[in-house]
DNA sequence: GTCTATAAAAAGATAGAC
DNA sequence: GTCTATCTTTTTATAGAC
């Protein structure tokens, strides 16, 4: 195995983009030095530059190994009819969330430490946040248009939703001895955005 | 004016950390160098350490202010027995939230550009929010002792507020051409945690 | 394509004059 | 206490042999 020369390259590509992910969960995406995944991989310093212009490129790459993902799962068709209002609907798109944020958690872990390396603003956050949730919106505007009462701007609440998810999300990811299972979370937060703390109307 | 030795050094080291507040929001705490503080406050590289040991130690002192203008404000003495299912009272919880965030934001932007920087993992994040969020679980075990059912574990739900509220108040605090009223941010928060999203019950 | 050795850049920290 | 000039450390990036 791992013969030719093309198949070699193939492979140390991989080896560095494994250990990458590895390592950025473990310690940080700032704090991991293309040295330790060169390290980790079993590879030199030099061969890391053959593959990748640099560790910001590395993440791009990762980026888009993510997306390519999310797409098959996700994002097929997605129709703005769905009911946020309506539990287990609403269920399904925070655990979908849930389980995106959970099988790309280090990426997602690299993304937010880049950029608070870049000194992104809070403009650079708002835009993220708001992309990262048009498709909550999406719904929201729906229902609003059905004769819907919401408690707010439907930009202002998809993003409120996102940062509850995304914030829980990376704040309970840890991967020993997680306090809480995913359904126990995913229920609970489904519960407060769908009845408030008022309990079951 | 600014006569004395003594007084000449106080008078550095506050134009140092109004400095480093104002660069921490511009540009972020990882980007922003010790030249750059100093630059911005007229002072010279080596002045900086005879008031702060290091870039870390400087964002500690920050910390420690914000700390005693918080303890003034706040902290007084907080009884449990505030009813977070009565708008009035949840509100005026989400507003103080909001309001300390947006006087410490400089603060706030370090810390999380520092917790970057040193790879802090996902059980110190959670450790962090469930602290921050304590004041509220406390109301939400007083009202699930008062009998109100609440929809779900009393930490899990206080981090979810707090990650909910923490996460807009990085996200939209742009110091200009905000895109919302920090009443009408409230008001959203505060209906969306009450009420859910199935409508005033 | 991969390796070792080394250069280059960036930022933090210090020494010594005033 | 503050300054200028310099040293040290850390990490990224490259050169050249294999």
């Amino acid at each position: 195995m791992s013969s030719s020369r093309k198949v070699k390259a193939a492979e140390t590509e991989a080896a560095l983009k494994e250990a990458a992910r590895r390592l950025f969960v473990e310690q940080g995406f700032l704090k991991t030095k293309i040295t330790d995944i060169t390290k980790a991989a079993g590879r030199s310093t030099g061969s890391f530059y053959e593959h990748f212009a640099s560790k910001d490129d590395l993440l791009v790459v990762l980026l888009l190994d993510m997306h390519g993902q999310a797409h098959d799962s996700l994002a097929g068709a997605h129709p703005r009819e769905h009911d946020l209002t309506d539990r287990a609907q609403l269920r399904t798109h925070v655990a979908v969330t849930w389980q995106v944020m959970k099988d790309n958690f280090p990426v997602m872990v690299a993304m937010r430490d880049a950029a608070a390396a870049k000194g992104a603003g809070a403009a650079e956050l708002w835009e993220q946040l708001v992309d990262d949730t048009s498709v909550l919106k999406g719904h929201l505007d729906y229902a609003r248009e059905q004769g819907r009462e919401l408690p707010g701007d439907s930009t202002l609440l998809a993003a409120a939703m996102g940062g509850l998810i995304s914030t829980l999300a990376f704040a309970l990811m840890s991967t020993d001895d997680p306090p809480y299972s995913d359904d126990e979370v995913v229920d609970t937060i489904t519960d407060l955005l769908l009845r408030g703390l008022r309990g079951a109307g």
